[in-house]
Formats: C-alpha cells, sequence, structure tokens
RNA sequence: GCGGAAGUGGCGGAAUUGGCAGACGCGCCAGCCUUAGGAGCUGGUGGCCGAAAGGCCGUAGGGGUUCGAGUCCCUUCUUCCGCACCA
C-alpha cells in the first residue's frame, strides 16, 4: 500500500485504548431507564489460530452491537470460551503439555485477536468453562437434576469412538461415523451411563418451537423438528401361530390400513428372531442370511439405497383385527431401533411394503380407497396409495374415513388389550458420560453401603486434579488417580469412590450464556434478578453447525431450569442468526485444508477495519462469502477514499458547531448543497433501514460509497458549499460508518472536531423532507416497452404527468394515428400507454 | 425419496411493495497525472446489429397471469443444505 494511506495501525491501536479506558461497553445491570439488548456470538472453542473466518460471526454481532448502543440501548455483548474438550487432551497426550496450559495458551492468543479488532464486548464479563468457578456450576445444575430424575443413570450400549477414546452422544454420530473423525466408523459398546433426560421435554421442545417462528431461520426449525422425530401411531400385537408364548409387536402410523396386511415384517436385530426360527425348517440358509443383514454397513445413505431383501420365517402371526394369519419375514429395510422393530406389511398403502411384496410376489389388498376419483384396483397399481381416503373391506370398519378408522381402531384395540395409540420419538435422552480427563467431573459418590450419593453442595466444586496420567487409552484418566478417586461416602464416612467419568462439554455450553449476567457469583450461578433484566437473549448469532446439538441442548436447559425455578422464560433465545461461512477456493476455511487467512495477519497488513468493512461488503451475512485479495484490497481503497475527503475538508470544518436540530432552510441552499443533503439523508434512511430490518450491510457500504462518490463529484466542496452543510453531511457519513469501521471513524470524529467518542454518539435521525427530491425522474412506456423519459415535478397529478407524457416529443409521433387502448400512470414511476 | 434454500454480466453481488435489470465493488479497456506505478484521478464496460441515432435479445429452460414479471402461478432442470427404508 502507498505512503499517503491513513495510518490504521496507529488509528486502532489508539482508540482500543479509548475504549478501554473509558469503559465506553460496558453492560450496566438492571438499568430500568433505557431498553436492554443482549446481543451473543456462539462463544470460540480456542485452538488453533483465528481466521476471517471465525471473525465474520464477530463482526457482524459486533456491528449490530454498536449501533444498537448509538440507538441508546444498554447492551450486554459479552465473550468467553468453550475451554474444556477433546482436542486440549489429544494435544497434552502428543507433546507432553498440560491440557489447562495448552488451554490458557491458546485462551490468550485469542483473547488478543479479539482485542485487535476492537470488538465491543465487555470484557469484565469474560468466562471460561474450564475454570473451576465455572464448572462447579455444572455440578450444581448436574446435582439438581439428580433431584428431579432428570439426570440417571443406566448400562446401556452406548456409541464409542476408537479415536476418541470416548463415548459419543447420537447427535455426534453421523452416518455411523464419529463428527470429529470421518473416517473412524463408530463401535457399541455396553457401559454404565449417565444421561439426561431430554425426552421428558419432547414434546414441549416441539411445540415451543412456535414461540420462536419469527425469530429463527426456518430450517433450523426443520432440522430440530426431524431430530425430535415425533410420530404418531398404534402398536398392535400380533400373536403367533403356535406359538403360546410368543408374540410380536408392531408400530404403526397407519392402523387404519391393517386389514391389508399381507405379511409381519421383522428387523434382523429384533430380539424375537432366534426364537421364532427355532425348529422350522430350512433354518440354517435363514441364519446365513441373518448373519449376512446383520453385517451390511450401517451407512443410512447405503440402507436408504439398497435393495430390500428377506426371507419367509415358515412362522405365521395372527392378526387381531381380522384373525387372518400371515407369513412372518425377516428384511432388511426393517430397523431394529425404531419403533418396535417389526412392522406389518401393507403392500397397497406403503411403497416400502409395496416394492418388497412386487419383489418376493406377497399379495396386494387394497383396504383404502381416495375420497375422489376412480377406485384403485390391485392389478394395476405400479405404486402404493399411501393418502388418507375411505375404508374398503375392514370388517366393522368398512365406510368409515381413515381419520375415524385410526381413531377407533386405536381404541378398539385397548379395550381388547392388543394394542394402543402410541406416540414415538426420534430423540433419545442425551447420554453424557465422558471417559475423558478435560472436562467437568460428575460430582457422584459410590458408597458400598449407601450406593449413589452426591456430592453435597458445600463441597463443590469437585476440582479435576492436576497430576494425571494422559495416555488416550481405555478407562477414564481420572481412575487412574487414586487420590481423585478415594474419598468418604457424604452419608456414611466410610471408604468410598468417586465416578471418575467427565461432562460432555454440550453441557458446558447450554447455559453459559446465563453466567455472563453475574460472572463473578460464587453463590450461586447467577442472581435471579439480574437473568430477568437480561433474557432472553434479543439476538444470537452464529453458525449453522450448531442447529441441533447446541441450540437443542440450550432449550432443553432452559426448561429444565424454569421447571427448578431458576428463570421465569420458556426460550432462552428469542432470535437467531446464522451466518454463512467464508471460503476460499469455494470451500470453509480451516487448518486442515490449508486455506486459512489469520486474522491478525490481515489486520497487520491492512488494518482490522478493512477487514470487517472486506467482511460485511462482499456478501450479505447470511451468505458463505469468498475470500478474495483483490476485494479487499478494493475495501482498503475505499477506506482510504474517504479519509483523504474527510482530512482535506477537516481543518476549514473543525470550528464549526453542529447543531441537529437547526432547520436547513432548503429555500436558501445552493444546487450543490441541496445535493448533497438529500444524497446524506436518503442514505441515512437506506441504512437505517438496513440495520433496523434486514441486515444487509452489503448495501449499507455500497449507499456509503454512493455517499462518497456523490460528494467526489461535487469538487470543490469549499465553493457554493457552506461549512456547516459540508460538516453534518461528512458527519452523518462517519457516524454511519462507525458500526463497521468503528477505529477510522473515531479519528474523523475527531479530526472533524466534534466532541467524545463515536462509541458514546447518537444515530442519526434522517428527515424525510430532506429525502425528497423537487423533481423525479417518470419513464414513459408504449406496451409496457421502455420508450422515453420525463423529468416533472415531484407533486405532480396523475393527468398531468399523462399529458407531459404523451405530449413529449419523442412519443408523440409513435402514438399519433393509434388507438390509445389504455393509460396506465403511476405517480413518480412510470406512464405506460397501451396502444393497439 | 421427503423437506428447505438458491440459480441474475468475466467475478462478488444489487433491484426493500409487480414498475428503468445489472446499484456498489472486483476485474478489464482507454485517457490524465507521474521520473516511476501494483498509487491517485476521469471516462467506458450484459450480448447482438449499427458510423451514429437507435433497435433487438437478455435474470437456469418451458408455459401462464398482468398494461407491465428477476419478483406472482404452473412445470422441467441444476446446485447446495438437512433428513432418510422412521413404519
Amino acid at each position: 500500500m502507498n505512503l499517503a494511506d491513513y495510518d490504521s495501525q496507529r488509528i486502532e491501536a489508539k482508540w482500543q485504548k479509548i475504549w478501554e479506558e473509558q469503559g465506553a461497553f460496558r453492560a450496566d445491570d438492571g438499568d430500568a431507564a433505557r431498553p436492554k439488548y443482549y446481543l451473543l456470538e456462539m462463544l470460540p472453542y480456542p485452538s488453533g489460530t483465528l481466521h476471517m473466518g471465525h471473525m465474520r460471526n464477530y463482526t457482524i454481532g459486533d456491528a449490530v452491537a454498536r449501533y444498537k448502543w448509538m440507538c441508546g440501548y444498554n447492551v450486554l455483548h459479552p465473550m468467553g470460551w468453550d475451554a474444556f474438550g477433546l482436542p486440549a487432551e489429544n494435544a497434552a497426550i502428543k507433546n507432553g503439555t498440560h491440557p489447562r496450559d495448552w488451554t490458557n495458551a491458546n485462551i490468550v492468543e485469542f483473547r488478543r485477536v479479539l482485542r485487535r479488532f476492537g470488538f465491543s464486548y465487555d470484557w469484565r464479563r469474560e468466562i471460561s468453562t474450564c475454570d473451576p468457578e465455572y464448572y462447579r456450576w455444572n455440578q450444581w445444575f448436574f446435582l439438581r437434576m439428580l433431584e428431579k430424575g432428570i439426570a440417571f443413570r443406566k448400562k446401556s450400549k452406548v456409541n464409542w469412538c476408537p479415536e476418541c477414546a470416548t463415548v459419543l452422544a447420537n447427535e455426534q454420530v453421523i452416518d455411523g461415523f464419529c463428527w470429529r473423525h470421518e473416517t473412524t466408523q463408530v463401535e457399541q459398546k455396553e457401559l454404565d451411563q449417565w444421561f439426561l433426560r431430554i425426552t421428558q421435554y419432547s414434546d414441549e421442545l416441539l411445540e415451543d418451537m412456535s414461540q420462536l417462528a419469527d425469530g429463527w431461520p426456518e430450517r433450523v426449525l426443520v432440522m430440530q423438528r426431524n431430530w425430535i422425530g415425533k410420530s404418531r401411531g398404534a402398536r398392535v400385537r400380533f400373536d403367533v401361530a403356535g406359538m403360546k408364548d410368543r408374540s410380536l409387536e408392531v408400530f404403526t402410523t397407519r392402523v387404519d390400513t391393517i386389514y391389508g396386511a399381507s405379511a409381519i415384517v421383522v428387523a434382523a436385530g429384533h430380539p424375537h428372531v432366534a426364537a421364532l426360527l427355532e425348529g422350522v425348517p430350512g433354518r440354517a440358509a435363514m441364519e446365513a442370511q441373518l448373519k449376512a443383514m446383520r453385517q451390511k454397513s450401517m451407512r443410512a445413505a447405503d440402507i436408504a439405497t439398497a435393495e430390500k431383501e428377506g426371507f419367509f420365517t415358515g412362522r405365521f402371526a395372527v392378526n387381531p383385527f381380522s384373525g387372518a394369519q400371515v407369513p412372518i419375514w425377516v428384511a432388511n429395510f426393517v430397523l431394529a431401533e425404531y419403533g418396535t422393530g417389526a412392522v406389518m406389511c401393507v403392500p397397497a398403502h406403503d411403497q416400502r411394503d409395496f416394492e418388497f411384496a412386487d419383489k418376493y410376489g406377497l399379495p396386494v389388498k387394497i383396504v383404502v380407497q381416495p375420497a375422489q376419483g376412480a377406485p384403485l384396483r390391485a392389478d394395476r397399481m405400479n405404486e402404493a396409495y399411501t393418502e388418507h381416503g375411505r375404508l374398503v373391506e375392514s370388517g366393522p370398519y368398512t365406510g368409515l374415513t381413515s381419520d375415524a378408522a385410526i381413531e377407533k381402531m386405536a381404541a378398539d384395540a385397548k379395550s381388547k388389550s392388543f394394542g394402543e395409540a402410541e406416540t414415538t420419538y426420534r430423540l433419545k435422552d442425551w447420554g453424557i458420560s465422558r471417559q475423558r480427563y478435560w472436562g467437568t467431573p460428575m460430582p457422584v459418590i459410590y458408597c458400598e453401603k449407601d450406593g449413589i450419593v452426591p456430592v453435597p453442595d458445600d463441597q463443590l466444586p469437585v476440582r479435576l486434579p492436576e497430576k494425571v496420567a494422559l495416555t488416550g487409552q481405555g478407562q477414564s484418566p481420572l481412575a487412574s488417580v487414586p487420590e481423585f478417586v478415594n474419598t468418604k461416602c457424604p452419608k456414611c464416612g466410610g471408604a468410598a469412590r468417586r465416578e471418575t467419568d467427565t461432562m460432555d462439554t454440550f453441557v458446558d455450553s447450554s447455559w453459559y450464556f446465563y453466567r455472563y449476567t453475574d460472572p463473578q457469583n460464587d453463590k450461586a450461578p447467577y442472581d435471579k434478578a439480574k437473568v430477568g433484566y437480561w433474557f432472553p437473549i434479543d439476538q444470537y448469532v452464529g453458525g449453522i453447525t450448531h442447529a441441533i446439538l447446541h441450540l437443542l441442548y440450550s432449550r432443553f436447559f432452559c426448561k429444565v431450569m424454569r421447571d427448578l425455578g431458576l428463570v421465569k422464560h420458556d426460550e432462552p433465545i428469542a432470535r437467531l442468526f446464522t451466518q454463512g461461512m467464508v471460503q476460499k477456493g469455494g470451500v470453509a476455511m480451516s487448518k486442515s485444508r490449508g486455506n486459512v487467512v489469520g486474522a491478525i495477519e490481515m489486520a497487520d497488513k491492512y488494518g482490522c477495519d478493512t477487514g470487517r468493512m472486506y467482511t460485511l461488503f462482499a456478501a450479505p451475512p447470511e451468505k458463505d462469502l469468498e475470500w478474495s485479495e483483490q476485494g479487499i484490497e478494493g475495501s482498503a481503497r475505499f477506506l482510504n477514499r474517504v479519509y483523504r475527503l474527510v482530512e482535506k475538508h477537516a481543518e476549514r470544518l473543525r470550528g464549526i458547531p453542529i447543531d441537529w436540530n437547526a432547520r436547513t432552510d432548503f429555500a436558501q441552499a445552493t444546487a450543490k448543497e441541496k445535493t448533497l443533503v438529500r444524497k446524506a439523508h436518503q442514505t441515512l434512511k437506506r441504512v437505517t433501514n438496513d440495520f433496523e430490518v434486514r441486515w444487509h450491510f452489503n448495501t449499507s457500504i455500497a449507499l456509503l460509497m454512493e455517499l462518497v462518490n456523490e460528494l467526489h463529484a461535487q469538487e470543490p466542496l469549499d465553493q457554493e458549499v457552506s461549512p456547516v452543510v459540508l460538516k453534518r453531511v461528512l458527519t452523518i457519513m462517519v457516524l454511519m460508518l462507525s458500526p463497521m469501521t468503528p477505529h477510522i471513524a473515531e479519528e474523523m470524529w475527531e479530526i472533524l472536531g466534534n466532541s467524545g467518542t463515536i462509541s458514546r454518539a447518537k444515530w442519526p435521525a434522517y428527515r424525510e423532507d430532506l429525502t425528497r427530491e423537487e423533481q423525479v425522474e417518470v419513464i414513459i412506456q408504449i406496451n409496457g416497452r421502455l420508450r422515453g423519459k420525463i423529468l416533472v415535478d415531484d407533486g405532480l397529478g396523475e393527468d398531468e404527468t399523462k399529458e407531459r407524457a404523451l405530449g413529449d416529443a419523442r412519443i408523440a409521433p409513435l402514438v399519433s394515428g393509434k388507438e390509445i387502448v389504455k393509460t396506465v400512470v403511476v405517480p413518480k414511476k412510470l406512464v405506460n400507454i397501451v396502444l393497439r
């Protein structure tokens, strides 16, 4: 860059120091005089280096926070560290450092980078989840949940990642692979585990989404809805012919089609399969097929496209409604984990069953006919009819609608005790045990005599021991630390052992935003009055990657906390914004891909204001952004251009006072002044709108560029422009720039001779009367095609506008001799003359 | 397969309510300034025809509604994201 460039490094350091000294961004707990605004960005996991992908999140948040400050809000804008987790431990195993030292070093670096960008955080509220004063409250919440039965222990099959050497939550398993290790297949292990009973809130998590419909992206809600996976249906028991002690339960959402069942199909992993095959002819061959089915890939994508395969077991089941006997099959398309692991096969009314029946020659029996149109014929169907309709050939239910039949049949099944209505969910309880060191210890003690004993509140926090051997192998590292494990039972005082598992780190991030309201509290997780003042979070900004895990867990925590009387609201986050990724070369920036643009390097080269500006300008914030070195030079060029403009006129304007209340007298204004004032207020109107409703900072910046271009076009600005007018226009411009590029804005504010800092200044109000043009351009169309333009006075009436259009020298000859069918006049916009 | 989002110049993108398509920026071209330019300033820049005036075409493809469609409706295609034999 050039010598004449503004000195971004000096200016940025200067203003960051001043903001720090004056405590410019300190949130004021409980200020009743101003409306509050809680703006939150997702807290980072401090690892590696911060690149521009991270910075985009904070830049968007900071622009909004600063704008809200200027609009008079009491803004809470905090930052902290999601500091527990596997990478710290893996680094420790690899390099022999302590996870705490590794983490703390990263935090120091992250803090340095975020400060280098001048984000408006209230740093007094900084939290770190690995701080014992933080995680003690994880333990405290856990104990409260234990008392309520929300936290519980059970032996269960768990997802085990051999690479992480720990358990994964269902949410952390993607298509059978670990979310951290895309090529590591997750194994199943049977272990004693701690769970949080999130399923108790399934319905509420689903229903309360209606409270979020206005403020959350639709796709996040859709993802959560799918994840919860509520399905209303019925459970029906089929007796197995010739086996008195065996029956098969099926789950179905379409019990109304049960008279059309041609078979019962069970999953290969169904617990009764072995018993069913007992003593049937051809058993050996079946066992072989069964084994093959069980060994098939776990990948969901493969399963979905796999050919349907199955075999007849030789046994029959009895349809409890019709008494008909149907064959029992085993097939690969039935999932052991979902519903009851067995389904009724109704080829006429389920596409999967149709395909299966087609392959194996099972009969297709129509029992639901469409309400309208021609009736179906089994011999002419090439796909299943899956819509609702009216029942046929269904015994006493014939003639009912599907809806009525579903209800009645479930009720009848219940009264005859072979089934009942049931709702199933895909959502499973949240397993939070991790066999790792770098996490929150579970505050539980096992005593021979008293069993599971909670650690008393006054003994919290249960601290992680300093010295531990980290090998990455096998059991929980804490199990190998005798001084941690061996303790006394709080009840009987006898020898006892501590729980050695630690908590999933998603526990830490499920409530951290409450702690920001009262980060130093050592009596409680927070003061209820403070949370009452600040909550809910007005705006949360983060990546779409957390659409399910973090955001669902946070919602769940909130509901538990509400039921514990700790908060009053149902939902913690009123509005959510998911920003797009920053890419380079078409893929997301990441260390592993080696395509990162380091934040510090960027700031050293161009200044952080330039980085901020480019980040906001290159794309609307919800879309992915491709990083371009040429693009950022364009932003640098613009900031230089603005700065030079202000600098050039600053001396003359420095002593001119600004009186915002003084009316601009347009009657006496010069043409130049009118143009500039109008442009300034038009820009202000639209930029204000961008901040208020659209968050399209890219268009705000484009508008500011237009304003600067106009100022250049009107040079020389020391002729026919009064200093008062010019100073106002420049000041408005600088104010509009300030949420996005705060440092250079402060500097320009200062050299223009304004008092105080911009961070304390008020966002200017645009004046509608000053945005209006005296004359407007009206386009003239003939048959919808552009044929001319005229300049008319703003207030000109419809008829006069029409007259002017028809009289226009270009238009008149085109119209003459033709019949005018119709003329459409849109005031200030256009005249469309329709000719025959 | 189901659900969601999207498709506009060489590129990023704009068009807020159905009313001049391509704002603003990048890149490119020309000129000015300069000892120099990877600085700054000025102008040009969707395609085709034309010396020009101007005309025609143009927002993934096709159809429709309308005086008027990037925008609304139907349909096809493509890309991305989520879910996925969920019974």
